[in-house]
DNA sequence: AGAATCATGTAAGGGGTTACATGATTCG
DNA sequence: CGAATCATGTAACCCCTTACATGATTCT
């Protein structure tokens, strides 16, 4: 079973890069991703167990004296692979990209995986289609408040594809030229 | 007691144009607000019971023959009271402008309530005043992926001054001009 | 001496979605 | 004859937040 929730997701990736355990999975995120993905250490208890009962992670207990023993989890082959699956696929809606497409980003650039570029230029793809079905709508006998929010929404696309082709594309061309491992 | 969730106030934006049962508040959110806010059927039933505990609406009921009694409500005063308030207070969050921030401007619209420019105007002053704070941040030492994340946040908030300046200030200027009752 | 760090969890509650339950009328 | 409309709700579940529970060690 393949996670739902972007979050798990944002778990599976923090375990990328070498097995961890609960706390220290809570220092990376709180490090590296500050403000684009908080996340209570409750709730991470609870994405960890049930990621281990989806199949995603395998955990060991490391006992340790005067302290509650770490349970170390890592990533099994099932999630590793919907992670690097989710990593590559396009985010559906502009709501998720403050914080979804961010961490993709994020996850590229940290841990230097290709295919970076192609989900920058599938995401322009996605946003470009979205732009001319919002152009391109019955707009006759439209209210005045429905020209607004559709401003809006068109601006706000327009916004997201002009950061992505002069900010994000810049950012991941960096995959070709071998800049690698800055984090 | 004031309502703590948008929705809330919603529902009570729907009511104050007179009373209305359940029903027909689906239908009138349903055609005014088309995409812009959706509620299920059954979270409006929960959200009317608990404003009703809340004091902010009051019910009575019409009975039909051959098909469930109608349930009527209509604001209380402390209800219209609590809905004024949430229309004339800014948003706080940028992610908060594609729903709430778009309702208000449609209760302005709809309602021919004056006080839309003021929220413009304050709106306006609170992104300048985020906008400056990103502008400002320490950012010695930032990682490349944190200045692609304030890039993005960045640009969200320009765009969103834009539209305010742009779109949403003609649109209630119209205010001034005594064009009223469009819909 | 008190605060922060290390380390793991459970429980309660909040707000939302989807599914379910009921049942007459009217339109195509 | 089936679908949509009219009309109201309950129940289960999902994800997240906040509060609570425990307890040693190390820093200020």
């Amino acid at each position: 079973m393949t996670p739902k929730s972007p979050t798990e997701y944002v778990v599976l990736g923090a375990l990328m890069s070498g097995a961890r355990h609960g706390y220290e999975i809570m220092q990376f995120l709180g490090s590296a991703l500050e403000s684009t993905w908080q996340l209570s250490t409750s709730q991470l208890y609870v994405l960890l167990k049930r990621l281990e009962q989806e199949g995603c992670l395998e955990s060991c207990s490391e006992s340790q004296e005067s302290r509650p023993p770490k349970r170390v989890f890592k990533l099994t082959n099932a999630g590793r692979k919907a992670f690097l699956e989710w990593l590559s696929t396009p985010v559906e809606h502009v709501r998720d990209f403050r914080m979804e497409f961010l961490c993709k980003m994020f996850f590229f650039d940290s841990l230097s995986l290709p295919g970076a570029k192609d989900l920058v230029n599938t995401q322009i793809r996605v946003l470009e289609k979205l732009l001319d079905k919002i152009q391109r709508r019955p707009n006759k006998d439209e209210s005045g408040f429905m020209k607004l929010v559709y401003g809006f929404k068109a601006r706000n696309v327009e916004s997201l594809l002009s950061w992505l082709r002069q900010e994000a594309r810049p950012f991941v061309e960096q995959e070709k030229a071998g800049k690698r491992r800055r984090l």
